[in-house]
DNA sequence: CCTGTTTTGTACTTCACAGTACAGAGATTC
DNA sequence: GAATCTCTGTACTGTGAAGTACAAAACAGG
């Protein structure tokens, strides 16, 4: 995976290819991104891009990990919070509000590389199953605590209940990026609100 | 778009290179086709391909309706018959049973090309948006008809519900192409299904 | 300072792939 | 059956982009 950076320098050299790297193909797509390209936005030199990367395709998985990092330290705060109906409202309501920026009408950046990425690069797709499982670990662990609570039904299955709802912001943000409307996000939440609802203890 | 072809030949010709355009990308990705794979597998030579299609932006943009028009046919059957939710659970069966086919493990064939072409192509994005209009058409006419018969509660919006079910759809079928188990979508769908479920007329 | 190591600049090589040229085969019409 | 389309085979060109070579600069430790 070519050099790590021992001096302050070269750590902030290789962050900005990195950043340059995820920005391009972010916005364009992997395949559309040349490391011509990618050198002229980091500033940086072939020989720079060699010495910290082995090829394009290292750097490219190297952009997916720190995708991942990025997206889900965004989401993390509001996620270990995630404890109650209130709280996952707060946490949807923030990923809406994300999805909503005017510079990120591209769908999820996870999302959007995992099917770019998935059919072909085995390697990658790896990433992804890793990445949406850390994703989900802190949703399974609330809703596990909502059960201990009382207030999730016993027999609810959460991991099922997880993974449906990260069906759900997959789904709306893929809709919302090709209709070029943040509702269809808030929509899909709502389905998987719909099934959460579902497994709630019923009241007494 | 290059040249309609006129004869039989011709269309046998043109069928050939869409079809084997269609396959390879399915599989490998947009980016990762070139022209000399498609001739290869169609058993055509370059200058078939530029008869009949402009560039490979035109064979691409031709493989995306070509490939929306097989899923539309493939779904008309059942999607037709949506009007009670036992016809929607119907549906439902039929959309996992064929993502469980061991050759289409590889996301939904729109849903997939959707996220590679949506972000940079803006021509194909428009013909995104309109696949999944066709798609959603005959659901939101199913949930009508049945909204008219009682089934469904009259104030529910009937739009909205059919967003949501598309969303996730798309999101499980993404999530069982990075997790290579079907079981995804199974369970993405029973949340669109417990928001249905939500919107029927409550018994008297 | 001197020495070795990390980092960077520039110019080059190589090759795969989109697109072109052009002639030849096959069909169709009158 | 000649004239004229439509279709096909092959070989070529040009370019863009990944990857390489190699030396100079910046830096660290003694």
């Amino acid at each position: 995976m070519g050099h790590t950076p021992t001096t302050a320098r070269g750590r902030a050299t290789r962050k900005r290819i990195l950043d340059a790297a995820a920005d391009l193909i972010q916005r364009r797509g992997v395949a559309a991104v040349t490391l011509d390209d990618v050198e002229r936005a980091a500033g940086a030199g072939r020989s720079q891009l060699y010495h910290y990367f082995d090829d394009r395709d290292d750097l490219i998985r190297s952009v997916v990990h720190s995708t991942v990092d990025t997206v889900l330290a965004a989401q993390e705060p509001l996620l270990l919070k995630v404890d109650s109906l209130a709280g996952i409202d707060r946490w949807f309501d923030a990923i809406v509000a994300n999805g909503t920026r005017q510079d990120a009408v591209g769908g999820c950046a996870i999302g959007s590389l995992a099917s770019q990425l998935s059919g072909r690069d085995d390697l990658a797709r790896q990433a992804f199953v890793d990445a949406f499982a850390r994703w989900e670990a802190p949703l399974i662990a609330g809703l596990q605590r909502m059960q201990e609570s009382g207030e999730l039904c016993p027999d609810a299955d959460v991991t099922e209940l997880a993974d449906l709802t990260m069906a759900a912001i997959q789904g709306g943000l893929l809709l919302a990026q090709v209709r070029r409307t943040p509702d269809q996000l808030r929509l899909a939440l709502r389905g998987a609100r719909a099934a959460l609802e579902d497994a709630l203890t019923p009241l007494p």
